[in-house]
DNA sequence: GCCACCCATCGAAGCGCTTCGACACCTAGC
DNA sequence: GCTAGGTGTCGAAGCGCTTCGATGGGTGGC
């Protein structure tokens, strides 16, 4: 195999010194046209590429990018983080840097257990999806690297974000309701802690009291400890049971607990959409194939993980502290739990 | 921030040369214990790394394994290949290797959509899992870089491959069956000009056939052109209306059509497993939430990962340029689908 | 006690690239 | 026609590491 073809055997080609081909690659200080079309011609017909270890060492950068992953998360049937990746590694190509994934679990082991890459210190920036442990952020932190978070904040908010507009969902699916005639609108929260869902809770709060409705409380179910299918079931049990006055509408924090509540009304007799609409949230990919499929809230993932990457390399190369926190804007899916289909409404 | 050390600092806090501490750092040459000892402690000192492009530059090796990945493969829902890519980065920890990810369409346009670390020649190797597009396997052949497939083979059988054992995964299933007393066992075999659903399809025969049990050619399906559960669904319905001698079994060539075929048998009344039982391939996770839940086959995809990068590592290391393939060995999930339960067997 | 040999350690060159300061050469201004 | 200033190009040093050949001190054999 021929040795691939190195800065020194283009300039050579070209007779310019390797300061000038360096230049041309780097689009940096006076060339002169003439030379510029010499050089890049040769690198072309040479099929130069210059070599990321050589560039890396004379920079003192890596090129690469870190992104860093819960366990879990990424293991999970929802490909919602690995769509955030595809995102991230494409705009990443865009910028010419490599993207190291590395999983961390929950728990924190003793240092040991940090990603190499920043042992390392194999990576310019880093890129966090989803919950990490708070102590692995501050290391990070001390080692002087950016980050920026997607979807995951810390309460402090010292670092870059990229999170979904959650009170824009809200909004959307309060607003989808009340066009369809709805006034009686509940809601079942899932567990306030998570930022996420609190988001959510406070933007169907905000919609109800811009439209001057005020739901009655027992609508309002907020004491899930959790964001799952039985959470969702068990919450609409509960709700049902304990009150007489019904609410018409149902929106739901996540598409998980509402499924859940699906469950239960199915069992129960009671038609969605016809006696109560349902709106979820996550758009998962479940909730396009139960029945009746479910009304959500829809986030662009491989648009998070691009405006991470831009976000980040706009760190790494302007050096700029500034900390920016984005919403990714979210859109409305309806599907059969809100709008009557043409044979429900003839039945 | 403090400037991060280099070998030089440590070399000069521990009075020996730079030679010295790169010998101590990889374990080459002669040095002795004592002075060993010396240079480890101030490494743990300083807390000093090498820098991966110095090293990388130095030794014109990038330290890095490129994952290349079909772009369809890897978002759709079941997680398959994002665990054997977890399997892979968790052994590629262990060899001091990067992983670098990317996915490529399955149409191949102009080179220009060779993945960046091919031109920039910044991988070692190459893992490939499931299918690519022929021209690409070429390209990285011509550049004289190390392959494994991963779950993909090509017709010419010139590089390393690390696959399930579908045969084995057809004799689990026949054995099983013939267990549970079961000597009418039909199959539906789907799209058999792909490699695992050929293999499959013949490890059934040959299964049947040691067993001295000869299938009633009615109770085998050939003619799907896919492996979606409509296939399933359609090639039982079919061979239901179309024979009067039913088998008690039947064995589907991935879960995906025996889901379909659960549906159908639903629909018909047919009891699963009472009348006849169901066992499917590949332990999607669907497969577990289904009603009857559904024996299948599994393999683990962690392995996968891990023993292609093993032997990967390997190739590059040794330069070897022998070419293996690797059968990963399967197991019989046994659920519903097989199983009468008990509530079933008192029903 | 001398030589031969081995073992541990070192110096220097080199990997492929960037970059800073130096250096011609050219143009414009008086 | 001479100088000041600008423009395009180059040489060399340096980034942090590996490695080869050289070196010096210790060991054993006679």
């Amino acid at each position: 195999m021929m040795q691939r073809p190195t800065i020194k055997d283009v300039a050579r080609r070209a007779n310019v010194s390797l300061s000038t081909v360096s230049l041309v690659l780097n689009n940096k200080g006076k060339v002169s046209p003439k030379t510029r079309e010499k050089v890049e011609r040769v690198i072309r017909e040479l099929g130069y590429y210059p070599t990321s270890s050589a560039r890396g060492l004379a920079l003192r950068k890596s090129g690469n990018i870190g992104f860093i992953l819960s366990y879990d998360h990424f293991t999970q049937t929802e490909p919602f983080y690995t769509k955030i990746f595809l995102g991230a590694e494409f705009e990443a190509q865009n910028h010419n840097y490599y993207i190291l994934l590395t999983t961390v679990r929950k728990e924190h082991n003793p240092s040991n257990s940090i990603p190499r890459f920043l042992q390392e210190r194999n990576v310019d920036g880093v890129l966090i999806a989803g919950q990490v442990n708070t102590e692995l952020i501050e290391c990070i932190d001390s080692l002087s690297i950016p980050i920026v978070m997607i979807d995951f904040t810390l309460k402090n908010h010292k670092h870059s974000t990229v999170l979904m507009n959650n009170y824009q969902g809200a909004q959307l699916a309060v607003e989808h309701l009340l066009k369809l005639q709805h006034r009686k609108i509940g809601y079942i929260a899932g567990d306030l802690a998570h930022p996420s869902i609190h988001e959510r809770f406070q933007g169907y709060r905000y919609a109800l009291q811009q439209s001057g409705i005020i739901p009655d409380e027992s609508w309002i179910s907020v004491i899930q400890e959790d964001t799952k299918i039985h959470n969702g079931y068990n919450a609409v049990k509960d709700m049902f049971n304990s009150t007489t006055s019904l609410p018409t509408a149902l929106i739901v924090a996540n598409d998980a607990m509402a499924i859940g509540c699906l469950q239960y009304l199915q069992e129960s007799n009671i038609r969605v959409p016809d006696e109560i609409a349902l709106i979820g949230f996550d758009n998962v990919e479940k909730s396009y194939s139960v029945q009746p499929s479910l009304t959500t809230i829809d986030v662009n993932k491989y648009a998070m993980g691009e405006i991470a990457v831009r976000t980040l390399v706009e760190y790494i190369t302007k050096g700029s502290l500034q900390v920016t926190h984005i919403r990714i804007p979210v859109s409305l899916v309806v599907r059969e739990s809100t709008e009557k289909t043409v044979e429900s409404i003839g039945a």
